[in-house]
DNA sequence: TGACAGAATGCTTACGTAATCATATGTTCG
DNA sequence: CGAACATATGATTACGTAAGCATTCTGTCA
């Protein structure tokens, strides 16, 4: 019998352990209870042990669901993204660091093709999440106005398409592809091939523009080839493509460090030698471009500053005009690697 | 005011509208328009357009948190995971994915240092998610049996300590590892270097015995060093000691793919080539081990079949017996890749 | 000493839904 | 044709909490 009231000691969480039973084993109120796991400064040190010594003893822990029903506030961030892609991969992970240290949580609705959007953005809508990121250039603008006129603070991730209809965080796709460009036409470039991911995709189409753009206003032709996908595969595919063109192209600029690794080991593969034959730059600046093997030369995003910014905009006491979205455009960073290196034009 | 009642007409998704709006709109009461929307069977067809038109008129939304609080079940599963490292973000991406096919998502715990662990279970258990997958070798026996006792499902992944105290599902860490060495002293090697990641995980443990084992049965000496974390640069550094190695191991297997990749970078830079002065191997079968600038013979785990079994577990109806829970094991398979070619012992 | 401010606590209600039970409307068959 | 029954719907309640208001208690000051 010592045995068995030992065992009652130490108590787990318990099944259904409400407020009303940890009111009652403390002798006080739901409602004191309540405040002491919400408003603590509102209950005298006494009361306040008592009650968390019975919660203790019974296993409490408050429900978050039931008080979010009440509060109308859940803590959760809801997150769309693509099921795929290094990059948002990492995008997602920050997102989730920084959320954590404001006691926020991440809900993650992903999709893995594009038409699996609209499946993600019902879902979400059920939930009634204090904020949400749409991360995906593939969200078209009437599901971005349906998001927005759903009353809960929204924000676009690196889709400028998205600027202008809700609140968008982007890096500055355009001026920073018009830096790469920058270099390569200082280190005397003059043609260039440029590789694109999907061509629908707003952030391709800027990030083109980028470099179409600087190139063309330095007399240096710039001609586009799709890879079909933001794939590692992709890329390697469009570097067999590369190798057999005649004269090859001083540099190639690829609109993202994924598809730029695929392109950098296909171009190996055909006997073209980076930088020795061809110059190449990627987008984003995923740690893997900097490890060794590619030292890729690219453009870094300030991840870490883009998931800021949006989160303050999602956590912002006051909803913006909904006619004038914020727009928040932040500048990225050259990261010159060796594949961009010794090669004079 | 042609214009006022034409902004009115393609009603959005609006405010506070709650089943007792739609009820009152359709003209039925509230638990008809709940049944069309959980036992539509169970509603003549007649009334269910009823509803579904009031509901769409009104832009109604059912109320998940609601739901949730009412039926006792969340359709959330949560994930405690490590906020670094490619292999998680890889096998989060799976859970994700998997779980979206079945109508559930993904809430995320991730944490950055072992001992934010704490913080992340606490958080965890406010919530009444459906499931729990708890995907970090660094989550304590103390800490799984407190989850287990939470009274909802519970499942370890890939944390080989785990299995006997939660249901776990894991790799076969040690035989995949043993099936690895087993190759290398198939092509001729005569000792090794072991690469792990951090000692005290139990999988670096695991795999480890699985190599030494193995090799010891076959006399092939097996020296451990510690990479000090299961990173890139971790390994890259683990490179830079052993390139100073006054005769070179045979070959060096590595705990996984991460640190393996900056092993072979860090190789490389120090001047030794793979395969040709060292073989090397990796585990995990991350996507990038394919890659043609590693090419890394890894031992590929069957992710998708990971975590198809973990969410079974989860979701199964009948709880299993909490003195002996349930341990599956998957066995890899070898990825042959260039790092173990062309090398005679 | 009485009145009154302020702190501490209790009582009641509402969040939006689903489950239970009760009621009404058809349907079938001997 | 009425009993037995299936089907469709309504009324009511409970999930566990937080917010609003009501109440009690304590201490302070005129």
């Amino acid at each position: 019998m010592s045995s068995e009231s030992q065992a009652d000691l130490p108590r787990p969480a318990r099944k259904g352990v409400t407020s009303v039973d940890v009111a009652a084993a403390a002798g006080v109120s739901q409602a004191t209870v309540g405040r002491v796991f919400s408003i603590p400064e509102k209950v005298s040190p006494a009361t306040r042990d008592k009650v968390h010594e019975a919660a203790a003893q019974l296993g409490y822990v408050p429900n978050v669901i039931a008080r979010s029903l009440k509060s109308q506030r859940t803590n959760i961030i809801g997150a769309v993204v693509p099921a795929f892609g290094e990059y948002w991969q990492s995008v997602l992970t920050e997102f989730s660091r920084q959320l954590a240290t404001r006691d926020r949580q991440l809900l993650l609705f992903s999709f893995a093709e594009p038409g699996d959007v609209d499946g993600a953005l019902a879902s979400v809508a059920q939930y009634r999440l204090d904020g949400l990121v749409l991360a995906s250039a593939t969200i078209d603008e009437a599901q971005l106005i349906q998001m927005r006129d759903s009353d809960r603070p929204v924000v676009a991730f690196n889709h400028p398409a998205a600027s202008g209809v809700v609140p968008s965080v982007s890096v500055d796709n355009e001026a920073g592809m018009a830096q790469l460009a920058t270099h390569l036409i200082n280190i005397g470039t003059n043609n260039v091939l440029y590789v694109g991911g999907v061509s629908s995709a707003s952030t391709d189409q800027t990030r083109y523009r980028g470099a179409s753009r600087t190139l063309g206003d330095h007399g240096v032709p710039c001609t586009y080839l799709e890879a079909g996908a933001f794939t590692y595969e992709a890329g390697y595919k469009a570097a067999q493509q590369i190798v057999e063109r005649q004269p090859l192209p001083d540099a190639v600029m690829v609109s993202s460090d994924e598809v730029a690794f695929g392109v950098h080991d296909g171009l190996r593969a055909g006997g073209v030698e980076v930088p020795a034959d061809l110059l190449l730059t990627g987008f984003d600046g995923l740690s893997q471009s900097a490890w060794a093997g590619f030292d890729l030369t690219t453009l870094v995003q300030a991840t870490d500053v883009l998931v800021a910014r949006a989160i303050e905009i999602l956590l912002a006491p006051e909803v913006p005009a909904a006619d004038d979205p914020v727009s928040v455009v932040v500048p990225g960073t050259i990261r010159y690697g060796k594949t961009t290196l010794g090669r004079h034009g």
